[in-house]
RNA sequence: GGGCGCUUAGCUCAGUGGUAGAGCGCUGCCUUCACACGGCAGAGGUCAGUAGUUCGAUCCUACUAGCGCCCA
């Protein structure tokens, strides 16, 4: 085949022509396979497309690719999907802030709705499903951009699978598996204190929580004792709450408040009578030792009111304010005067009315104190948690149920983590639930649940026996689909039916993405030769998400894991070691970097980090990939310039040839060693430095004889030839670009469907490897004189003298015309001898 | 407060119970017929600290300090 050689290679302008080739030729489609044991199947996550996409999607992705690949040119049948995580609040949010709208259930459907072209001020309230028309248009459009950084970054999925976590697909499966839990009753649905949002309007996980760091003010409060005994005071940071206080709680062993265990005490304002009880979890250390329990301040309280059966008094409302009616607990008519200054009003408003009402009425002692206290907020949320009761779904996940726990906790133990200690962090989250997982979710684009209920007579929810679509059906909207037996007349109306008006948790859909990307029950073949997959790949934040639950959906369904192993990327800071995030400024988005520095440069330095290991974002370290791909390209061109035959290696016949070989197989052995066991960042380091000592020290040395003709020569081309096909091939994952570009110089098809070089085929054409070793160091000496002397690399040798035992020089022997030329030397003289040297003498001009 | 990880050259990071490694950066030299988007060479480190185990510790153990993350 006639050679196709650009006389001056270049790496601008590779990337675009390769990523539109893959597009037409679609090397990476996953073929099909018989038997589950021929394939290699990744779960991959699916981005949240509503996010900013940053160099930490390319790290991560990138090391997934080079496990897709390896595996690829190994002969497995690569099943490699991606999705897009377009559901769910991040979008809702998005799309709010975008267009400037907030979605109101009530408003009516505007057909001919356009999205504004800039956001509107203030905010306009439109219909649901106006709503949701317009995050299906900017999710399409984050999605474009999603995927032309993916495809740009060279990742090798295979598209024509991609799905969506609110596409059709999707939808059906999470409804079905989700119909599933219910029957076998790994669901259900509860009413009790939840944490809720009051900004998103929504119950939120406890996987979701993040715990902030707040200051506030210790109030210290007196409550009235019966008798003649002076107040019992607490110290609160949320005075606001006093109208909700259900009892005061001290630690059962605190010798300050025995007396007080049993009797009762009256709230300060309100004059509500609340009992003192005693419970392990009152911290004596804080404050005065004494706390008053609200429904609900914190999620101590519920564990307190829970355990302590206490009754519930709730005043903050799903929308964060107090509620307007006066609590029918307050009976005092100074107290219900009271409470009607603070209805009505939001959180902080009340806290600051609060503490007027206590200050006037004497009840508040001294000045508050400041305090800096942990507060938990929605880890997408700004404003504080508040607890309300409310009825919500729930799917067990351990949290209250020790056996499940153990279950769970030996799935942990089963999965292949890399790397290892990674496990710790799935044992530790496991190991903490405080409940089970929490599902519903108060918002509009999301996969609703998919559920009626049938209404009695009086027009109330029979919560009991919900009523469920088929299978068939699926997926459905509750809201506009009618279950079977009724009219739609009757939504809505006293014995009729009404929909479930919640969505599912993001986390309930991608926790399924095995299920989806292989078509759980509805491609049956494909799901038996995926199913359980090999590698589950992620970065570490999300293993107590995404993670474990996907971990939980297929032991409830399955009773298996979803895949037998879970490598973790770590996290890309920014160059002073800082998470990036959007907030500090320090984001660094991709798309740039892959203009200047190509697609390749990007890889290489993402494989460059290994698994787990955080990394600080290094703009040097894309030069060297840069310096790496273009080596590439120099020394392909010097090697498939010399000859346009293709040699057979049995061609190899020169010692020093052999040599390159044996070192070859080496590298190949050390390499595929490594990646299989994931370790992409060693597997490059070997390659990279084989093939820098291959064209610094194998390729000078040869190079002069290559430019020859005869049979020495024909050994160099062959042995040449070899190295780069090689080469090339181990450098394919890593380099997915500038390899695949020279391998179309001289080879069929694409590099990245070529097999995996192996021992085996190097092994029988392989010599000695001191011949090279040793005439590279020598070589070295001659070159460190050179630079000594501060002369060219051309300078004459006049004399090169070695000395050293005749073993040790012996392979040097067998390359002595190479040596002699690449060093420029007239002579070369050996002398045997015990103590080793090598003198060299230049030519002075 | 608990847990996990990290601390090695100016920087980014490998690494091993036996004389300390790479790349970048820096310095010097070289236009060489694959490559100046290069090449060759050089300088540079008390392996965070303390104590212990050991013939020998950067590596193993304990403690301390700092950094990061997770959890409460």
């Amino acid at each position: 085949m006639k050679r196709d050689i650009p006389d001056e290679p270049r790496l601008d302008g590779l990337d675009k022509a390769w990523i539109e080739r893959w597009k037409e030729n679609d090397p990476y489609r996953f073929p099909g396979a018989k038997d589950r044991s021929e394939v290699y199947a990744i779960d991959t996550p699916p981005p949240t497309v509503s996010g900013s996409l940053h160099i930490g999607h390319v790290f991560s992705y990138t090391h997934t690719d080079i496990i897709a690949r390896f595996q690829r040119m190994r002969g497995r049948k690569v099943f490699y999907p991606i999705g897009w995580d377009d559901n769910g609040l991040p979008t809702e949010r998005r799309v709010q802030n975008f267009y400037g709208v907030t979605c109101d259930p009530s408003v009516p459907y505007h057909p001919g709705f356009e999205p504004p072209e800039e956001p509107f001020h203030p905010p306009q309230a439109i219909s649901r499903r106006n709503f949701v028309e317009l995050c299906h248009i900017l999710t399409g459009e984050d999605e474009k951009v999603f995927e032309d950084v993916f495809r740009g970054l060279g990742l090798s999925f295979d598209w024509s699978r991609l799905y969506t976590t609110i596409g059709e697909r999707s939808q059906r499966i999470s409804q079905k598996a989700f119909l599933r839990n219910l029957a076998r009753g790994e669901a259900y649905a509860q009413d009790a204190p939840v944490l809720w949002d009051t900004d998103f309007g929504t119950a939120v996980a406890q996987a979701e929580l993040e715990d902030r760091e707040r200051p506030g003010l210790y109030h210290r409060v007196g409550f009235e004792r019966s008798g003649d005994d002076g107040p019992v005071y607490i110290e609160t940071t949320r005075p606001e709450l006093i109208c909700s206080c259900v009892a005061l709680v001290a630690h059962p062993d605190d010798e300050r408040y025995q007396s007080l265990f049993g009797s009762t005490v009256t709230t300060p304002v309100f004059g509500v009578a609340v009992p003192v009880v005693a419970h392990s979890l009152a911290d004596p250390e804080k404050g005065s030792g004494i706390a008053m329990i609200c429904t609900f301040g914190d999620t101590t309280d519920v564990t307190w009111w829970r355990e302590l059966d206490l009754p519930t008094r709730t005043v903050i409302g799903r929308d964060g304010r107090f509620r307007s009616d006066t609590p029918e607990w307050i009976a005092t008519e100074e107290g219900r005067g009271a409470y009607n200054e603070l209805g009505g009003l939001y959180v902080n408003q009340a806290k600051r009315r609060m503490v007027e009402l206590l200050t006037a009425s004497g009840a508040l002692a001294g000045e508050p104190t400041e305090t800096v206290r942990p507060v938990k907020f929605y880890e997408r949320g700004t404003r504080p948690l508040e607890i309300v009761a409310s009825r919500q779904w729930y799917l067990r996940n351990g949290g209250r149920d020790a056996d499940l726990r153990d279950e769970l906790l030996a799935r942990g133990e089963e999965i292949d983590w890399i790397p290892d200690h990674m496990r710790t962090r799935y044992e530790h989250w496991v190991g903490g639930l405080a409940g089970d997982w929490l599902i519903s979710r108060q918002r509009y684009f999301g996969v609703p649940l998919p559920l009626w209920y049938r209404l009695g007579e009086t027009g109330k929810p029979l919560y009991d026996d919900p009523i469920v679509p088929d299978d068939a059906e699926l997926p459905i909207d509750p809201s506009s689909h009618v279950p079977s037996g009724f009219e739609d007349s009757q939504r809505d109306q006293p014995g009729g039916f009404s929909a479930d008006p919640d969505v599912m948790d993001t986390w309930a859909t991608s926790s399924l993405s095995p299920q989806i990307a292989g078509e759980w029950e509805e491609d049956p073949a494909l799901f038996a030769t995926v199913f359980p997959m090999d590698l589950r790949a992620q970065a570490h934040d999300i293993i107590r998400t995404w993670l474990f639950s996907t971990v939980v959906r297929a032991h409830h369904e399955f009773a298996s894991l979803p895949w037998s192993h879970a490598a973790i990327s770590g996290w890309i800071l920014d160059p002073d070691r800082k998470k990036m995030s959007k907030s500090k400024g320090n984001v660094v988005t991709p798309l740039d970097l892959f203009t200047e520095h190509s697609a390749d440069a990007m890889r290489y330095w993402a494989a460059n980090a290994r698994p787990g290991v955080d990394t600080a974002f290094d703009v040097n370290q894309l030069k060297i990939g840069r310096r790496l791909a273009i080596k590439i390209l120099n020394a392909s061109r010097l090697v498939l310039g010399f000859t346009d035959d293709d040699l057979a290696p049995k061609s190899i016949s020169e010692p020093i040839d052999r040599a390159i070989v044996g070192t070859l197989a080496g590298v190949v052995a050390d390499t595929t060693a490594a990646l299989e066991s994931y370790d992409y960042a060693r597997a490059l380091g070997i390659v990279e430095s084989a093939f820098w000592s291959w064209t610094d020290d194998y390729l000078e040395l040869v190079k002069n004889r290559a430019y020859g003709e005869g049979s020495d020569a024909t050994s160099a081309h062959a042995a040449l030839q070899l190295c780069l096909s090689v080469f090339l091939r181990l450098l394919a994952p890593f380099l997915a670009f500038v390899t695949e570009e020279v391998w179309s110089w001289w080879r069929e098809g694409s590099i990245h469907n070529a097999p995996w070089p192996t021992v085996g085929e190097l092994e029988k054409h392989a010599g000695d490897t001191e011949v090279l070793h040793r005439t590279a160091q020598i070589l070295s000496v001659v070159r460190r004189a050179k630079s000594d002397a501060k002369t060219s690399m051309r300078t004459e040798v006049t004399s090169l003298r070695i000395t050293d035992s005749a073993e040790r020089m012996s392979p040097v022997k067998l390359a002595e015309s190479d040596l002699a030329r690449a060093a420029s030397a007239v002579s070369i003289l050996f002398t045997e001898g015990d103590a080793p040297d090598v003198a060299v003498e230049l030519a002075t001009d």
